[in-house]
DNA sequence: GGTTGACCGAAAGTGCGAATCCGGTCAATA
DNA sequence: TATTGACCGGATTCGCACTTTCGGTCAACC
């Protein structure tokens, strides 16, 4: 194998998150990177074509991490597909993540003109398949107007929530993710208990999606490495 | 009477309303504002001491003649005071008022170091009376954990939706208000329908306290004349 | 006495050459 | 042959003098 081995690779990631959260994308020198991990600046164009592509891989990784961990959830307890859990227990999984909450938040100086990385195109095919699964298994009321955009801007406050206003950032992560569990559950689920043959079915479905999903995130961390010849 | 007429003050917030639309708060000069309506500069300065003075008024002049819209519009159907339907009302109204959305956005670059004006105080204090109203009369459900911040944060979604993301912008507004009445009305509202003699009682209280809001405003913007002694 | 606009000073903007920074490369190195 | 860091050049920042803008005042005017 000539190509540049994955755990100085994970190295880099790490010291280019560190350095990301602490300083921002445009004051992050590729430099700073490779004094950080003890290596040459070139050894880091050894893994990625550009500064670009390096802080995407990083994304991408906390993509895929955080994905995985919603995964081993949902494995842990197939409930844990319903919205009114899954939606919560994102919010809390995402806000333990400040690179993606960061990220989530548009933040400019953060992120330079690191642009939106494509990974919404991803994450926008699981959202539409998540809703078609839920509204075919009766999981989800029929009577939702316009779900995908209702789902959105109902959820999207949480998230900025003391972004702007910061009248409730002493409310506990806890309590708010409590609320949104209410809001979902009231506004988007039909009223009684789900059936648990239907919630195994769908847990299983969802975790191949998610499963394909953390794989897909995965390869594109490495896909930019200049040694391996493109597909 | 010795002061500067009210009629004028109108015209220099019309025009300064305008000004500010098209080129922002720092970019308009009190200068611009005296010659759109024709006077002279000083003539400015009867009316605000200040420049950030005028721009309250202006402000609070725009949130007045908002809360008189929403009041009339409870005028004419009580019924309007159902959270169901209130809370899409303003929505609409405001959306139809680019001054306020501005400011309610945080517009930066629109409104410099143009404070929060203080009008959120009041505004606080009759939201909190809203909510407490609508639970003692049994219009809002008991069991909604922590209502402010779930009331505040489900609604946010909607008023910032496309200003990140971009992904909903095609949306008509009238659709965006009809999810947010069905959001509000599972989530918040108890089922069946309201009684029409609670529902008459609370229109009364809750007119009475806009309508105090808006004279409270509207004093706001002339409480700067400098011709008129303080209290 | 209501109104004005010339005037003031602080602050923001402009122009520009010098100095610095930093992404990306590649010949030298181990 | 994997790794490195000196090196290149484009872009950004800095320093600084100069100009312009503009909020606020007030003597003069009607």
């Amino acid at each position: 194998m000539s190509h540049p081995n994955r755990e100085r690779a994970d190295r880099i990631l790490d010291a280019a998150g560190e350095l990301l959260l602490r300083m921002g994308y445009r004051k992050v020198a590729v430099d700073d990177i490779a004094r950080a991990v003890g290596i040459g600046k070139g050894t880091v164009y050894l893994h990625w074509r550009n500064k670009e592509l390096l802080f995407q891989a990083l994304m991408m990784r906390e993509s895929a991490d955080l994905t995985d961990e919603v995964l081993r959830a949902i494995k842990a307890d197939p409930a844990m597909i319903l919205p009114h859990r899954m939606i919560p227990g994102s919010f809390l999984i995402t806000h333990r993540r400040p690179l993606v909450m960061a990220m989530l938040r548009g933040n400019a100086e953060m992120f330079g003109s690191l642009g939106d990385l494509a990974l919404h195109k991803q994450q926008d095919v699981l959202r539409a398949q998540f809703e078609e699964t839920m509204l075919r298994h009766g999981l989800i009321r029929a009577d939702v107007p316009n779900l995908s955009y209702a789902l959105s801007a109902s959820t999207l406050g949480f998230y900025l929530g003391d972004t702007l206003s910061h009248e409730f950032e002493d409310v506990p992560l806890e309590e708010k993710a409590a609320v949104l569990a209410h809001l979902i559950r009231t506004a988007f689920e039909p009223p009684g208990e789900p059936d648990p043959g239907v919630v195994a079915e769908v847990s299983a479905v969802l975790s191949s999606a998610l499963e394909e999903l953390v794989s897909s995130y995965r390869n594109g961390i490495y896909a930019h490495d200049p040694t391996r010849a493109p597909g």
